[in-house]
DNA sequence: TATGAATGAGGGTTCATTCAT
DNA sequence: CATGAATGAACCCTCATTCAT
């Protein structure tokens, strides 16, 4: 006989985010529509009732995966760029790197997050929850330029979207060695700084990614 | 049998053309996989197994709608662009108006070609496109930067993905009219050139998006 | 190769009643939790897409054979009671024997209204019908015995309920000849009416049934 | 460990009662297809694994409860009839307020044994028992008339048929408060002998159920 | 030709039943 | 002993696809 792994008993947290893990997983790739709980199941080495029992409807379960998922990009950009008084400017690059640390090491995450279920009936979650990071983004740049919040919302789905593109890019080329010696979110992070950051500094007529962007902090 | 009046007999392209209309926007709404082939019957307002003879099966009918989206998009900017011997900048101005126009006026391809198809059966044919289209942007910065392809291409794909974020923000806030007076999609252009024109230039240590960037040519 | 049944073109009408056929007797059997829809499928000899295009979902498959078969017994009932302006006492015979002819004709569609879905989401509809069938009795009951229709309700039931009673004894009964020449259905509807005949009459204060009960007209 | 209160460890015997009496009742309202064991062990009150170490499968569970319902019917009728050397009618009359009885006071054992199993895979079983309870009044009946069992038989189905459809009568009636003061069980087998009663006097030629019939003793 | 009719296959969900603690 | 955790099997329903008219 072969070795079948034996039916572990796990504490129902742990199997719930095994479940979601599997979950975000599937969604990324097949999007709503196309994902299968029985796809969810096998992916998290579980049967199909297990995934309904910690993870509920299929409903359910993706809309556990977008609040997981946004609120761990949201926490992590928060914390990154603080609270605290220092540098309006200091706070936008930082957290631009955590940005940028979360979609490359959790690329599926934000894909759940910002391809998927744009249409069908998340579309109303899914922007709440999109308007939400972004304006996160917003806040820190109409502190970093001076500007009201509305006026800097254009330039923060800009910036997103542009770090999207730039993490994409990254992700899919072969050769990414060519970034330098840095952690890659770092010089990512510092790329698009030295794109956006004179624009950004001319539109808010301040020092937003002076000269010293393209030389990043360490 | 009773007189009934037979449907219309027309032309297979014009039926062609029919069907590709009514799946472009039964896709961009639910998807490849929520779409049902009976939705895009009824949205083309002919039988089912006229849109399995015009238009192939599901699959084929997503590629046809994805292709014939992706050359408009990237005839309209190359056209735009134009081939001639003409100031690169202006050249790359004029694309990021066309692909921005395209964005706004043609929604619904616009969403099928990336935020559905971007997972998916399709993910590499649209990776493809993508390419063609960034590789498009790469070889004009190329030319306006001078600097080698290579080295364009990261620059490429951030200033595609702005352009998207920029255009999911025009096309999704409903506070249209904040941008000004003149064109959309020529404001969104310009306003792309204003972000990513000086660090650009910057770069490339040259004149793209000079002071002009900010108040741009008519 | 086999010959397998080719895939037959019916008329949609035809298709429904076949469903209706099947699932009248597979609901019958099995009652509606315990019926399937596969089950229905197979016994219709189709696919069991078909059964949801000519039966809709299985409620409303249930709820058509609920209201099918009633109406089939309530209209044999009242044609052969008649709405002439003749005996009560004959009317009522008359509705009898019908009613015996439904019951060991069409058991299955009986089963259906009067046992099955006594709980459930149909216990209103059935329970509706239910009292439309016995109130029918009790109409003619009521015009037989010269009382007002609620006293009469009581007895419709306990006749209703004799009724099904020496039914089943006669469907299940393997010795069936011992009723005697005439048609079954008669017979057993004037051995009822031998036994609540002179009962009935005494709290009536009429002659339902009187010495001529147990001598059956022709 | 945490000293959490160990559920009260019962006698096996005791155990079993809770499990029976919560699936009469399941059973009672949903169907032997319509319960889930998940309901009859929360209506129980306990794990779902103990009502499967008291009541078995599900099938046993529900021929357990069949059984004990059905014994407990033909038991109360059996020593309400009494098998004394008195009147045959008054056996009979008495057996059958004892029918009415218990119908009418153990409603949900009544509604398991007749409406919910006389169809699916305890049919069988479930017309054994009838044979038994109608045997029972069989025998009764052909004491009273003087007539061979087998000529009794098809009354004795008509008898008790005529019961349970008074019986259901009464309880889904809401104005049960019309039948009269005394006990309701009593005023229902008074209500059946008196339709019945004439008529299956005539048919023995002897004093079954005479003048005296319609004057239930008391 | 254009269509209504028909089906094989698969997806979401639940349930009876059994381990491991 | 008593239980929460886990699963194989089945059920309802829909969809992409194809005949027969």
């Amino acid at each position: 006989m072969t070795s079948e792994t034996p039916r572990r008993r796990l504490a129902p947290e742990v199997r719930r985010r095994q479940v979601l893990d599997a979950a975000v997983a599937v969604f990324s790739e097949e999007g709503f529509h196309g994902a299968s709980m029985d796809a969810v199941a096998a992916r998290a080495g579980v049967s199909k009732p297990l995934v309904y029992a910690r993870g509920g409807s299929k409903e359910e379960l993706f809309a556990a995966c977008l609040r997981r998922e946004a609120d761990r990009l949201l926490r992590s950009v928060q914390s990154a760029a603080g609270s605290g008084d220092d540098d309006p400017v200091a706070r936008l690059r930082r957290g631009l790197r955590a940005f940028f640390h979360a979609l490359t090491t959790r690329r599926e995450g934000w894909t759940v997050l910002w391809r998927q279920a744009s249409t069908g009936p998340f579309a109303g979650e899914v922007d709440a929850l999109r308007r939400q990071i972004v304006g996160e983004a917003a806040d820190l740049m109409a502190g970093g330029l001076g500007v009201p919040r509305a006026v800097a919302l254009p330039y923060a789905h800009t910036l997103v979207g542009a770090a999207e593109g730039l993490a994409d890019w990254w992700l899919t080329s072969e050769d990414q060695e060519t970034v330098g010696g840095t952690e890659p979110a770092d010089a990512l992070a510092d790329l698009l700084v030295a794109v956006v950051g004179p624009g950004l500094a001319a539109i808010g007529g301040r020092s937003l990614g002076s000269s010293t962007a393209v030389s990043p902090e360490r």
